[in-house]
DNA sequence: TTGTTTCATTGCAATATTACGATATATAAA
DNA sequence: TTTATATATCGTAATATTGCAATGAAACAA
């Protein structure tokens, strides 16, 4: 099938494996360190940097914007890429929720 | 393709993308919190709870114990899935370190 | 032994993802 | 206007993922 079942899980855990998803993929993570690090900030040079292609390093982009966690602005004929502060940060909380939680002492394990 | 290229990419990056990626369906994220919540602990109650068929959560472990999160202790003719508290913890810390970064301040976004 | 229960594995169809060449679009420079 | 540069989009091939019916394997009960 290909296709999850997303009608049967709450909307928290679609939320979650959404985020997860497209950190699912090194080049998304590598072009997300690079915002972070702030060395490269214009789509182009994250073509350089990163070894993709330009349609493919674009298609990444695209993913990550759409999520709102990335935002672009048009500077001449470049594109200058940036991490979305506020919506990072939503996704940081939902996120470290998860990761964070409590582990169950049990004997059975 | 559909193949990602991970030989151009940091080890840390794609061990980032590899946990995110088991994170990233709504079914995987169902069943870990099911054992946090510690109210299903035996294979067959996540079949019951979560409304998927036993073969299809049957290979959602699989990847989750593929990766270390999770352990299984055979009791009698179930299984008893469990966090595997030591993993789950180094993983953790490796995304946190990842979602935590400070985001730089630039004029161009 | 035979049957039952529980879970894993296999095989396959449907869908999604990844990557990139070709091309379109938009801005700036000449 | 023409040309160059930078990025987005389209189309498509290769591969991955998801879900489940059918089946297998292992432990227990009768």
């Amino acid at each position: 099938m290909g296709l999850a079942k997303t009608e049967m899980f709450t909307d928290e855990q679609n939320e979650i494996s959404l985020f997860a998803k497209v950190f699912g993929h090194p080049a998304r993570v590598a072009i997300l360190q690079h915002l972070f690090e702030l060395d490269s900030c214009i789509c182009g040079d994250l073509v350089n940097e990163i070894g993709l292609a330009q349609p493919t390093i674009s298609q990444h982009l695209k993913e990550l914007k759409q999520l709102g966690l990335i935002k672009g602005n048009v500077e001449g004929t470049s594109v200058c890429y940036c991490i979305d502060k506020d919506n990072w940060s939503s996704m940081k909380n939902i996120m470290i929720k998860f990761l964070d939680q409590d582990i169950p002492n049990t004997d059975c394990c």
